[in-house]
DNA sequence: CTGCATAATACTGTATCCATAATTATGGAC
DNA sequence: GTCCATAATTATGGATACAGTATTATGCAG
């Protein structure tokens, strides 16, 4: 295990713990065995606890007092409480994007939005998924308000969750293209009214394909 | 110590630390000293440092590796980042608090801004406070997302590192006064997109208040 | 055979201990 | 007298040990 950078442990341990609930290897609900977790990694309880903890303020898993660690399960009810924050926060970030960017960034922006195209015609949907993260993160970058990013990279901590909400985008895959593409349009257009509302929308709208899953879907989550 | 919730001793030692932390007790910048602390509460180490992993998730306090944990600074582009993400915040709560509220609950919001008026008369600066901190809690309870707000709280915290923050209030009590004034009567009046944009503008006040201090204040926070 | 009481087991929460890295102190050279 | 190198000290990060509480298993009564 090879340590380039310094960081801690209980965060290397968090972060492997985050991939797996985010993979779904570690479902909703699921109880999380300390000791059979940290004999598997190799190290003690205490590192792994700690990563438990940050987890916990993350909303990941729930840390039930004398009962133990239980993975996080998202309600039908959360999706709806969280997608439109989610949209307006985005919507905001948006908004912001426009009004700061500078040339380089509008051309940084459009080389992410042409891989998106690219994956979208060759139908790869782990490039497709990937070009969709980085040009929502970039524009979050863009807004330049670090607390606006770091509440929205929270609350979508949360949305993976969802087994369902990384579904959705397959079954969407088309109409998530087009709408990007008017968003990258507006931007570039200098429009920041309209590239929030865009944004704003393209959310509600993965919401709404989310909410058609969730008929033949197993659960709420 | 009696203990009447089963909670751990890593939550009650968190949030003692939030309290000193929101007391300026210890300042932004100051070095945590583990053992000194564990001592002073008769504990060991391993939940104090449980409960510092959760300060830092929250942001309240840094932890450098194998340097120590140091309490947050907040600079002043953090407080512009944070103050206009809050009044957007703020506002949503209030324009969804308008269209779920109920009867009751407009009267329990009613008596909570009595007590903010009776206090302001009598000149009773800690209730005014109080009652201004249980008024936007309630309209976010209203508000029915309870995801909004834990987002918001979590800022507010985040707001309470800066002595500023608490001290501003102060210089504008009937300012303030007036402004939840016409929160409320928006709200009883059921104009939603009316209430939305008075807390906003309330929220934004609040923060040009704290930037005409800043004058005068020691440093960024 | 079912339901409850009690005992055994297992896991969480806390304390203690140790290793390693960072900081400070000390001494020598220029 | 100042600056750098090295040693001593101190603090952090991690492992291990232990106490107390839930949970499960077992046995007995009905």
């Amino acid at each position: 295990m090879n340590r380039i950078a310094p960081t801690a442990l209980y965060q290397e341990v968090a972060e492997r713990l985050r991939q797996r609930i985010f993979a779904h290897e570690l479902t909703p609900g699921m109880w999380i065995d300390e000791q059979a977790l940290a004999e598997h990694y190799g190290i003690s309880r205490t590192p792994l606890r700690e990563a438990l903890k940050v987890l916990a303020s993350e909303g990941l898993v729930e840390l039930k007092p004398r009962r133990g660690c239980y993975v996080t399960e998202i309600s039908r009810q959360d999706l709806d409480d969280i997608f439109p924050l989610m949209a307006m926060l985005e919507g905001r970030c948006a908004f912001e994007a426009v009004k700061r960017a500078r040339a380089a960034d509008l051309t940084v922006l459009r080389g992410i939005h042409e891989r998106l195209e690219s994956a979208a015609r060759d139908g790869r949907i782990d490039a497709f998924f990937e070009a969709n993260q980085e040009f929502h993160k970039k524009i979050q970058e863009l807004s330049g308000n670090r607390w606006l990013l770091s509440v929205i990279q929270d609350l979508r901590k949360v949305l993976k969750l969802s087994r369902l909400h990384s579904l959705s985008l397959e079954g969407r895959l088309q109409q998530s293209l087009d709408e990007h593409r008017a968003i990258v349009a507006a931007m570039l257009a200098g429009d920041a009214v309209k590239a929030e509302k865009l944004m704003h929308d393209h959310l509600l709208s993965g919401r709404e394909a989310l909410a058609k899953m969730d008929g033949q879907g197993s659960k709420a989550a």
